[in-house]
DNA sequence: TTGGTTCTTGTCGTTTTGACTTGAACTAGG
DNA sequence: CCTAGTTCAAGTCAAAACGACAAGAACCAA
């Protein structure tokens, strides 16, 4: 036990220093789709405690600023990508032995970005990585603290949240074909779909993505050029619009 | 800007004693249904700030305990309730200026139980309410710091929870009818449901309810007994098993 | 021109869904 | 004891959704 400073019982009633400090810090998962494949990024730690290892991006809150600010901060830091949306909280992390120097309780959110190239630009290219998360899924790489779990938590998140949200559109561009849409879910589920019966899924929702008219060039080994859309308004940082379950072809993994 | 004794820059690099000290909280949203109206548990404030006010029983976190561990304490304390499973974390409140005198980031969590009569019987009578939630949801209540926000929060996490995990069996006893599982979603979502077909969907999912081949004896009103089910493991603690979404008849509220 | 690739459109049988009906088992009231 | 009312179980049925597949369109490379 090592209780301190605060009076156990008597809630309600507290003074500032009566009761037990904690640092308060944010930590985010910063997911991206490069090549069909999900993505994630890891900073290596320069300071003790884990020093060398591999870690989510994160940092203290700020007294001043929300949670939400404290999030967009840390990702604007580290990315220098600035977006004020699509940033998802979805955990919280409070282990008493989660950092052995003293009480943090983290806050783990869930970024979603398009650009790859330029996400690690931002920093040094050393100590900035961008890994499959598969490969952390697998206990392929030691994350520092309990960022292993962090990252369980956040993928299982953002696997629900493709199928519940609109959050699909946030991995791509500001104009995307089917196909780099479709990736999105395959790469994210480890599933096979059905090209035609998820273009009748996706259409079919109205407002969910809209045509723009345009045609995609071709890629390297010919094809027909796809159509073009652009993210509809309906799914815009909300609530529960899309439901794609059907489409399915073969087993997960 | 209220910053103090802290490097804004160079993450990683810190020291318990620069930088900024939070009170951590956790406030815990109990819900249970009383005559197929999904209620909640308030506390009346006994000291400043929001002195008199309804609230959302919660407390300190102690730096000796899990997150989870403070949750399951303080609907201990408040209800007399001790169940180590069905607390659910659903997000994380730390704006700064939600507690007026100190820095303060609460853990939301979300309780489900069965019993009613002994929840309140727990703490002092005047000083625990018990009120249906769509009460709170319209805004007839005016709930200290921002646990109107929080418990909105908590309501639209149960909502989807019920869709995609089994936590509606959690409203109910240990055995129970169809009828009364059925109640539970009716009144959380606010529809109607059509019994031939909730029985269906219900039934169909393999191991989300089995039946234990007794009676369930009639209603006052006479009608047939109903058989008894008690809840399938599947579904305990874990992740998404059931989806009811079919079965609908009216649309909500 | 031919073959290969990718996207679009259409078809088809199965399953699921939503609404409804019928029958079974009980209570209450005459 | 009989009947009306109530509740639950089980069946029916048409419409919609789903999953799989086939065919056609539009591009590339050789």
């Amino acid at each position: 036990m090592v209780t301190k400073s605060y009076k156990a019982g008597a809630p309600e009633q507290y003074d500032p220093s009566q009761f037990p400090a904690f640092a308060v810090t944010v930590d985010v998962v910063i997911l991206t789709m490069s090549d069909g494949v999900l993505h994630m990024l890891l900073v290596r730690r320069g300071e003790t405690p884990f020093k060398g290892m591999w870690a989510i991006p994160g940092g203290f809150k700020r007294p001043n600023e929300t949670l939400h600010e404290a999030a967009r901060r840390e990702l604007a830091e580290e990315t220098g990508v600035d977006v004020p949306t699509l940033l998802t909280q979805f955990g919280a992390y409070g282990d008493p032995d989660r950092d052995p120097r003293m009480n943090v309780v983290t806050i783990g959110y869930l970024a979603v970005l398009r650009e790859v190239g330029a996400i690690v630009a931002g920093t040094d290219a050393a100590e900035a990585l961008l890994v499959p998360v598969a490969d952390v899924l697998r206990g392929r790489l030691d994350l520092a603290f309990d960022h292993e779990q962090i990252v369980r938590d956040a993928i299982e998140r953002v696997r629900t949240e493709l199928e519940v949200t609109g959050i699909a559109t946030a991995f791509v561009g500001q104009t995307f074909t089917l196909a780099e849409l479709r990736a999105v879910y395959e790469g994210t589920w480890g599933v096979q779909l059905d090209a035609a019966n998820f273009r009748r899924s996706v259409v079919a929702e109205d407002g969910w993505v809209i045509p723009t008219g345009r045609l995609a060039p071709p890629g390297p080994s010919g094809g027909r050029p796809a159509e073009l859309y652009r993210a509809g308004k309906a799914w815009k940082h909300g609530g529960p619009i899309h439901r794609l379950k059907s489409t399915e072809r073969k087993s997960r993994q």
